[in-house]
DNA sequence: CGAATGCTTGACTGCGGTCAAACGATGTGG
DNA sequence: CCACATCGTTTGACCGCAGTCAAGCATTCG
């Protein structure tokens, strides 16, 4: 019970070091040092209120920032108003590329509730350090041999591009209720890595009409998905908190395999 | 006319080097020097039929290569059949990545055509001459000073994200009518930049199954909406060759508008 | 010549969009 | 404290885009 109020309250007990810790070792373990180097970082956190845009598209030059509290979205918005959600950014994702820097962002970024972020200059300037610093021979393949913090942010990123390609499967190839169902146990997962589920439970601050946009769905049938995962007491869906009733009935319905292989 | 011919019927004149040597200077010019270098490339054409998988999905320690000739895509099938494509793989354009080399690739690539493959690590340790350290830049910025040919790679994945983006968007938000013409302008841009466009004509070897799987439609409505189109006379498309006929009416009905603000 | 493959068309169905109205919660000023 | 506005959710009625099923057609190939 003590985890589920700590979870929902949000993250008083869990500083940002500590949260991209997490999400950094969640591919593959760090080792010690490079845990302390992370954990060493100055991770000032800078708060933006909900509808900030983090990230303008195209604007090159940007330095990678951590979120570190509460939600954000990748979007684009059509000519016409139409708008799709391509991702969405949860605490201790990256905004910004680590490996390739400086590099303008394909699509804006946006804050869907009060955010809070932290420059990821320090950590970008580990990657560069950890690889050909003194003590590790230089010539030597530092990212295969051993799990670095340069393979942990590959493997973030490539995490990242490995949930765009879900997406696609989910708008291209799956029913509303199965989208739907599928994204819950993305979040989930995703939440769960950092520590911000506490079991089948954890905060959901999405209104329908941003999740119709993320699921390429109307508000209506959202709201209707919604009533039918209800219904069947397999969601629980209040007041800002989510509840997984019945997750292998979600799993059978969103009919995809777990993603990663784990992979190194 | 003779442009049309050659471009119609493959890349007689053209060899491997020189279309990668146009897919990479197609963002920024390269320098005399870079592009002398890739020119120097032994890029080996090795040939696969139809069919073959080029590239599993979760295999790591996998070398990034060129395609150098014929269509591929990434593709993901469901456990019920279901088959969704995320995108198409052209001549250029490179399986897996230079940037976070050796991590496992998050789907699969296939070969639509028979296609024909160059091995890029003499690419990839081009750029590990050019820049330092894959990554960040030490101490002197050559990323950014001038157009390098680790800008040059950087830049050609974040096309890739970019391009992944604009599926996103095309299966979420856009009609099958929308999305065919979205998927015709694209394919016609990627192709002029290597050369293998001909005016309003190119080479478009894929079935309607195949476009059904890449823009999320069955394949009775993608021939419907190829119907309107040829009834509309905005598109020609006979014997594995596309000509745009009325290119305005397809971008306006498109109504995404033109993708990168060229950035650098 | 028949078999296989891919394209085309028609008839029917249903998932999901649109329009519209009502409802509940929250907030705000008179 | 209430009247009222605003915002998000909920529900119903209706409709159309796109899927499914099924058959027929054109080409290529053995």
């Amino acid at each position: 019970m003590v985890d589920v109020v700590q979870c929902l309250v949000g993250m008083s007990d869990l500083d940002a070091s500590d949260l991209v810790l997490r999400r950094l070792g969640s591919f593959a373990p760090l080792s010690a040092l490079d845990a302390e180097r992370v954990f060493a970082l100055p991770l000032v956190p800078h708060a933006s209120p909900a509808g900030a845009e983090l990230c303008a598209a195209g604007v090159a030059g940007l330095r990678p920032r951590f979120l570190v509290q509460g939600w954000a979205c990748r979007l684009r918005v059509l000519p016409d108003g139409r708008c799709q959600i391509f991702n969405l950014v949860l605490p201790g994702d990256l905004i910004g590329s680590c490996l390739r820097p400086h590099q303008p962002a394909a699509a804006a970024t946006v804050a869907l509730t009060r955010v809070e972020t932290a420059s990821a200059a320090g950590f970008a300037a580990l990657l560069g350090a950890a690889a050909p610093q003194p003590g590790v021979p230089a010539a030597s393949p530092s990212l295969a041999s051993r799990p670095s913090l340069a393979a942990a942010c590959a493997a973030l990123e490539r995490q990242g591009e490995a949930l765009l390609l879900d997406q696609i499967t989910r708008l291209g190839r799956q029913s509303a209720y199965e989208r739907t169902a599928h994204l819950f146990l993305e979040i989930w997962g995703r939440l769960a890595v950092v520590g911000l589920a506490a079991g089948n439970t954890f905060r959901w601050p999405l209104r329908q009409d941003t999740m119709a946009d993320l699921l390429g769905l109307s508000v209506v049938h959202v709201n209707r998905t919604l009533q039918q995962l209800r219904r069947e007491r397999v969601l629980e869906l209040r007041a800002g908190v989510a509840v997984l009733l019945q997750p292998e009935r979600l799993r059978a319905a969103a009919d995809v395999p777990p993603p990663l292989p784990k992979a190194g």
